[in-house]
DNA sequence: TCATTATGTTGTTTTTTTACAAAAATTGCC
DNA sequence: GGCAATTTTTGTAAAAAAACAACATAATGA
């Protein structure tokens, strides 16, 4: 379920996913399934979706080189009742104005090009995850959060400012939280777990040895080890629990990106959950921590 | 500017805001302003919007029970060149009107609710920043970075985590980059700053009074001062460049979350836009970097 | 009552869609 | 492999639907 499946034969056409899938995702995802005119048209309309939203049926025939019916097919095949039920589903997936074809950053861009580009991407990657976000992991991390005695975010590189983050929101239920950044320190944390201890390890690979190791260390312990990690990696299988996450990896070649903030959203949803999992009595609680940082500031104008 | 004006009698058009603006609240606020006829198509349109974007024009009128040219002319009072776009926009306006609309996380939300809501926030919060995004503060702080002889990321709270991150990415540049959490520390970096120091201020608010403060001394001195913070708040009235950003503040109430997303992708978008500065030059630098952490990994499948 | 504005009618133009036919590709058979 | 039959793909042309413009009538207000 989930991805395009095209029914040869059967009624030929192309329906798919929810009605929560975004059509530009969709017509990329089925452009190696399409014939010859039909793949025509899916490029002209992916080259320019925004125009293809105001062009007529002729206008996006001509810049096809397809014949009008051949788009109106087209259009069919995607689930619409015609050509102006489908111009108003592209509208709809371009509101988001996500360009839903990552596109890399270029050596040439400008700045008008590359910013918008790295947002997409990141916002592109967070559709996705939201999409597969495994949420029955993600509520048995949260029940053995909300038991946790004692929380460890543990992490490497730049998921260790992910740890950081993580700490900054988990100090607030009340929990004791360390961070830190030490493998050595984490040998010795681990080695020290006990019942009530959770080891939160968070890694984009799931593939830094001595993370695994500490992690394994950890599981000799009564602690448990949970992981925001990559599906299916050595770190996964390391952990009582993994929180699997399938980032397309960084259209970005040498700077992380996008894994890691969406591993943010991913520990907002964890503090999140905490929160519900309290019920309504760590509101003032939350309030109060909150309210804390007032009289360090300038008053506000409004 | 920005909302309506109902220009009477002289060209009898309700000519709105940018394109940005929401077609829905616009037809809501022009209400009052229309006649017999147009609030009758309106009326129509309010009443079942996404059947509106689904009807001809003469199911339209129909169920507003007017002409057809009636609501045509309805259209073109909107800014439409027809009834088609019209619908388009209407269509549009639906998506970012329902769909993007910022839910704030409730009491009872269950597993299926709460992560699709703060994932949907995240992403709107990136897509408001992205289109507003001040490139031209973003291009001069780049040009500030990539001449920098040393970089000081300084943040507390939550943007500590940020300013870690940022630390992360920039120290690949071959730059000297430093992040501290102590404010006492800061003060004395500042106070040391020199031509070519760039102290790099994160907070989402702006108003802390400490941070605030160290950007006060740092301006005192050669070093030069980019603060990545709230538009017109005393932190970036205290910088040479500040990169404003204007976050719909979290919806989550005590939790903070959505800003610092959008601060890290901005910090992204320096980051790109340092290594498009540098050149191709930069990239084996870069690919080095990367590769130095092959040997601490399990050697992956593919 | 006259001027102005608002609305509707009619008919034309544009756009979309259907029905059908030609072309291309595929399959089965020799 | 070659050839016919079948299926699939694509295009043409005509019908249907939709949108629009021009004009006419009705309503409104001075």
């Amino acid at each position: 379920m989930g991805s395009l499946i095209a029914q040869k034969g059967v009624g030929k056409s192309f329906q798919v996913m929810s009605q929560e899938s975004n059509l530009l995702s969709e017509l990329n995802a089925a452009l190696p399934d399409l014939n010859k005119s039909e793949t025509k048209v899916a490029d002209a309309i992916l080259e320019d979706p925004e125009a293809a939203t105001r062009s007529s049926i002729a206008v996006l025939a001509a810049a096809a080189n397809v014949s009008e019916p051949s788009v109106n097919r087209f259009c069919k095949r995607f689930g619409a009742t015609g050509f102006p039920d489908f111009k108003l589903r592209l509208a709809r997936s371009l509101v988001s104005g996500v360009r839903y074809i990552s596109r890399a950053v270029e050596m040439g861009d400008d700045i008008e090009t590359y910013p918008r580009k790295l947002f997409d991407n990141t916002i592109t990657a967070l559709i996705l995850a939201r999409d597969q976000l495994p949420l029955g992991a993600i509520e048995r991390a949260v029940d053995y959060l909300a038991q946790a005695r004692h929380i460890y975010f543990l992490g490497l590189g730049t998921s260790a400012a992910v740890a950081m983050d993580a700490e900054h929101k988990f100090f607030r239920f009340k929990v004791p939280v360390t961070t830190c950044t030490d493998p050595l320190m984490h040998r010795m944390l681990a080695a020290g777990g006990g019942v009530g201890d959770v080891f939160f390890f968070i890694s984009h690979t799931g593939r830094t040895e001595i993370l695994v190791e500490t992690a394994e260390l950890a599981r000799t312990t009564e602690a448990t080890v949970v992981s925001l990690t990559a599906e299916g990696s050595p770190l996964a299988e390391a952990s009582h629990l993994s929180i699997g996450l399938s980032v397309a990896e960084n259209t970005e070649e040498y700077l992380p990106m996008t894994s890691r903030i969406v591993q943010l959203a991913v520990l907002d949803v964890l503090a999140t959950g905490m929160t519900l999992r309290r019920g309504e009595g760590i509101l003032p609680h939350l309030a109060r921590i909150k309210d804390s940082l007032k009289s360090t500031r300038f008053p506000s104008g409004d």
